[in-house]
DNA sequence: AGGCGCTTGTGAAGGCGTGCACAAATCGCG
DNA sequence: CGCGATTTGTGCACGCCTTCACAAGCGCCT
């Protein structure tokens, strides 16, 4: 769209603010789209339509079209999208070209999975530094990586120029973790404990729940059951074919 | 609202179909409400304002009145909501009083986390079943509970009626589990793989995925970067105060 | 060179969800 | 017994997101 743009250096643009607002459904969607185009490019594809990429991501491909063209984006009419250069294009837009330090508060027993985990590694994350409280953890080695006392995230933080905190601790410790981590610096917490956190207006903070997501497929659960007994039958489809991962 | 239903079994009324539909977007903060009722109810309060609980639950207060006002909600005005009687209503209407069991497949890094994870006993929710297609895995004894091969899933899914299961597999086994869950009748997917799923509709899938949680922080990393570097200056919040947890 | 088929990008419409603002209802007190 | 303070329940308007449907654009084949 706008001006012919095609192979200027992603995001690095003309009189274009490098950053469109995007909606942010739109911005929970890339990284799924990310992952599949990854796919895509390691069964060796150069393009994709945008049906395809859809059926690949588990979206609407009107939807897919709409999301693309809010980053300005690169398709060719009768052919589709280049697999390469939307990769590019999306993992700079999510700023993952900068290889984001991260460091993990709580390595109990979620935390200790959290940091072994291969999927942040491979996904643009490095985890830099695990805290704990417990004095018996400090020093454990994870993954090649000591444990340390959460006293010195302050002094680790500034070190390593950390941004995002994800937090693993007991729901109890959890707000003021949170607020170490913002005295640190940290603009982006990642929340596994229940509860909410309250954090100044410039801090973004997301948050997983597991038991939230079982109670919602609880519900679904008895919604089915109490439906299947009644005179109507059949179960009636969520219409939730779409499975997203989150939205804020 | 409607009539008079105060002192009634949770759910069980006169002509009212017990299955109100809620919007998605209100089933998914009732787990939350829930999670604040709880803890106001450990500290001996008897009743809430609406202003209340939404400040515990991290929401407006408008939007958590119309959302118990959409399950028939038992409030008296000039006072407000009855903990106790509203925890009954939320554990109902979310199927919680059924204690459901669940089953968890892979018992790798994550799946040994969650395998032990004290939140899901607490909140409704027994594990029942581990399995895994590793030989080396079976017969583990993780919390008490024994590693089964996946070939023995359907003859455990039907012995302890099974409905809901979880998926910690690496990416590439999480389709074949999948189905196998599904010809198992499981009817609804926690799925921590990466990857879509595509499942039979009556079939409901939640995905949770750690890295795109953390892309989309990174996400307003590089937006907050971009901004402070600009003319204009200082971030202007995401307006993200929310912190929801999940909106399918 | 011209036409045909395919795919993107987008205008417009509809639906869902949010938040405001207020009327209705309840309690306590004088 | 009535009045005021308080808090719920909701009608309404607004904005965001989704979805449809189609015109514009591109490549290929003849």
């Amino acid at each position: 769209m706008s001006q012919q743009r095609h192979g200027s250096t992603p995001g690095e643009a003309d009189g274009v603010p490098a950053f469109p607002d995007l909606p942010e459904a739109t911005i929970a969607r890339l990284p799924e789209y990310l992952r599949a185009l990854h796919h895509l490019a390691e069964t060796g594809a150069e393009t994709v339509s945008s049906e395809g990429l859809a059926a690949a991501a588990g979206v609407n491909s009107a939807k897919l079209r709409k999301d693309l063209s809010h980053l300005g984006s690169y398709g060719t009419r009768g052919v589709g999208y280049d697999v390469a250069l939307l990769v590019d294009q999306i993992e700079y837009i999510l700023g993952l070209d900068k290889n984001r330090a991260v460091c993990l508060v709580g390595v109990g027993n979620l935390g200790h999975a959290l940091a072994g985990y291969a999927g942040f590694a491979s996904r643009g994350f490095r985890v830099v530094a695990l805290f704990d409280a417990d004095p018996k953890k400090v020093g454990e080695d994870i993954n090649g990586l000591a444990v340390q006392h959460i006293d010195d995230l302050q002094r680790v933080a500034a070190e390593e120029s950390i941004a995002i905190g994800v937090i693993a601790t007991p729901p109890g410790t959890a707000q003021s973790v949170a607020d170490a981590l913002v005295a640190a610096g940290v603009t982006s917490i990642l929340n596994f404990a229940p509860g909410v956190l309250s954090v100044p207006s410039n801090v973004d903070v997301r948050k997983v729940d597991l038991a939230i997501e079982l109670q919602i497929l609880s519900f679904h659960e008895h919604r089915k059951a109490s439906l299947t007994a009644l005179p109507g039958g059949r179960v009636p489809a969520t219409g939730n074919s779409d499975q997203e991962a989150v939205g804020s």
